[in-house]
DNA sequence: CAGGATCCACGCTGATACTG
DNA sequence: CAGTATCAGCGTGGATCCTG
């Protein structure tokens, strides 16, 4: 496979840049918090265990930047800001699915028990 | 998902558990390239572009450590060394191409051209 | 073919404080 | 409620250079 660049960042592989996207300890987590519809800021927090304000705003951020999720602010009180996928970040949630139950194989090989 | 712990590790979900065996830069590129069977350690290094002999090491014998390739030392001269796929490493190939079949479908959203 | 010695950048974390 | 701002720290992956 020949190596592109893409935003002056160098990659050898296309796998590279899906990691680029999908990658990272949260970005998957809140694609599929995500997965049934738009869901509040809150809510998101509420489901993702372990993550800060920090985190999800950043990775939110960058989310929106690649166009994987749109951000919608409401004009109420108190104020409402939800997040939804775009289609191109829906067609990442079977892949995020295969490497879920490849985990939860290597798991069960590991014979790991929660 | 509750978190669990693995050889002194936390791990949030069985996603981030999998990407333990086959995330980062290298170790696709390497479970790819042993894909149709045994190869040499050269040929190996060949076929892998931009990688040093220090990080395909450190990497196969990760790889070894966590089951994924087994290594076959031949008393011959020249000496040889290959390296093959186990059977979970082998389950790990549709992943793969999952995730760089994505990657491609990304690159051409992008409009990224090789 | 295998590795030691450095070194650095990056991703992530933690703490703390503040805002319309 | 839904963020913003900032500073510091840490572990790890990876790069570079060198050796046998």
């Amino acid at each position: 496979m020949k190596d592109f660049r893409h935003q002056n960042r160098l990659y050898y592989s296309p796998v590279e840049f899906a990691m680029n996207y999908i990658g990272g300890t949260w970005k998957m987590p809140i694609l599929v918090a995500l997965r049934e519809g738009p869901v509040r800021y809150g809510d998101l927090k509420k489901s993702i265990s372990h993550i800060t304000d920090k985190m999800l705003i950043t990775q939110l951020r960058d989310l929106e930047e690649k166009n994987m999720v749109t951000r919608k602010a409401y004009a109420e009180k108190p104020p409402r800001v939800d997040y939804a996928l775009t289609e191109r970040a829906k067609q990442a949630l079977s892949v995020i699915d295969a490497l879920h139950a490849y985990g939860a194989f290597l798991m069960k090989e590991e014979e790991i028990t929660l």
